[in-house]
DNA sequence: GAGTGGTCTAGACCACAGT
DNA sequence: CTGTGGTCTAGACCACTCG
């Protein structure tokens, strides 16, 4: 009862706005407001339709953006209930590195240092599951921002297209792109491996930092979709310069976890 | 016509599992298979509700789990397309680490150095937003397995409740269990920086290994729902034994981007 | 105008929880 | 048993895109 009349109102039925996502955003408030607390029971389906004299699948609706969100739960037979924040799973984002600086209001740059044809030595015949001396894609860059160098990257695919190479390849040659033009097939998955090590003498002089300072090392397979290696790349960044940021939980400033 | 052929034999519509998800399977095998490429239209709503003979709705549930996933996408009044695998949007996950170290069969333990009240700092103060030489309580520990040392933690928060310290917090002294034990409002959001470093003595003394040893450095915020800061730990993880992986786009291997 | 996805309805039957 | 969420239907109207 008294859960109708805190909420009724704000509901406009002849809005643009769907009305699942007033309903899901009102929920939001709630739980963010810290009027529906963790563990607390959600009215059921049926009475929330009621009370807002929508459907259910409506309700239903709205909802599952919340449980997308990971801001409730709901338990068949049971009910609806208002999910704990997970604060222990946290998840470190890191987008295009050119895009990450763009945003950061710098201007990035990268400057090509390399681009060549080359036989594969043991290790990156190791890496790329291939035989020793095939012809391979050389790309070293730097990516640097404000006249500083940030990052020494060098890449490598299996060069089977014989395609000339592109100047929006060297503007930004990123692993997915080179392999996309000159690989054999398409890339479908990543995977990344980040490290912590010291710089060595020659991404200390390339990178401007001391020998021995801390970096960070990011490692790049590329595979297609017969789960074969088709590039690989190296990233090594300066350890003064990056730190990687996670949020986790409800954030109350920017309350939208919803898509806006 | 061919589309109905090919995959109209594989549904049941009376089997235990829900047709929107025998359906989502279906396209995702597709999609994996190649079969379906990337920005490949798919056949309209009306038309796949046709070909299985079900409601649009039922279509339309099944779509919105591969959308979840990321492998189509919808354009409204034009169709719905395969999704290209987002390769450069890479997410590191870190979960609980004892959990994470259990996972690969080892057996960490967690020794508690230090657990006391202690008068703020001025560092520390500046960290949780509080006066200098207020109570707070210390946490120090160093996580090992195998009989190494891994980790070495050390958390502080707001000392207010007078609560004693509980045998399971010892075992497991996660931030945000000892925030909702010892401090005053529930912790709702996390922040963590991910940072790289060089071991000082007295780390390098505590996790045996040596001093500048390259080490990643995790910080950790906790914040209440009025965004005041609650807690703050910071951990010594030794980077000759850890390092963070990640995958992105589809993965062929384990084909489970909906649910198993 | 025809085709498409986005939203919404008013029902229905089911499986599961707690009693 | 009743109450609950999970699934499904057969419609409907809308806004958008494209020819």
């Amino acid at each position: 009862m008294e859960f109708k009349n805190i909420i009724k109102e704000n509901i406009d039925k002849k809005s643009v706005i769907p009305i699942y996502y007033q309903i899901a955003k009102l929920f939001e408030k709630k739980i963010f407001s810290g009027v529906l607390k963790p563990e607390e029971k959600l009215p059921p389906e049926n009475k929330i339709a009621d009370i807002f004299d929508i459907s259910r699948m409506t309700v239903r609706k709205a909802l599952s953006e919340l449980i997308n969100a990971n801001m409730i739960y709901s338990e068949k037979g049971k009910g609806t209930f208002v999910a704990k924040p997970k604060l222990d799973n946290t998840v470190f984002e890191l987008k295009n590195f050119k895009e990450e600086l763009k945003n950061r209001g710098m201007n990035p740059q990268t400057k090509l240092l390399n681009v060549k044809i080359i036989r594969a030595d043991k290790d990156l015949a190791l890496k790329l599951d291939i035989d020793k001396d095939k012809k391979c894609l050389d790309f070293s860059s730097i990516i640097s921002a404000n006249n500083e160098p940030l990052i020494y990257e060098s890449k490598y695919i299996v060069y089977s297209k014989h395609k000339p190479i592109l100047e929006n390849e060297i503007q930004d040659p990123s692993l997915s792109n080179i392999a996309m033009a000159h690989g054999d097939s398409f890339p479908i998955m990543s995977k990344k491996l980040l490290n912590v090590s010291k710089a060595i003498k020659k991404h200390a002089e390339l990178l401007n930092i001391k020998i021995d300072a801390p970096v960070f090392v990011i490692e790049q397979f590329l595979y297609d979709s017969s789960n074969n290696p088709i590039g690989w790349g190296k990233s090594i960044c300066r350890g003064d310069k990056f730190k990687f940021t996670s949020y986790s939980g409800w954030s109350k400033n920017n309350q939208n976890l919803l898509g806006e």
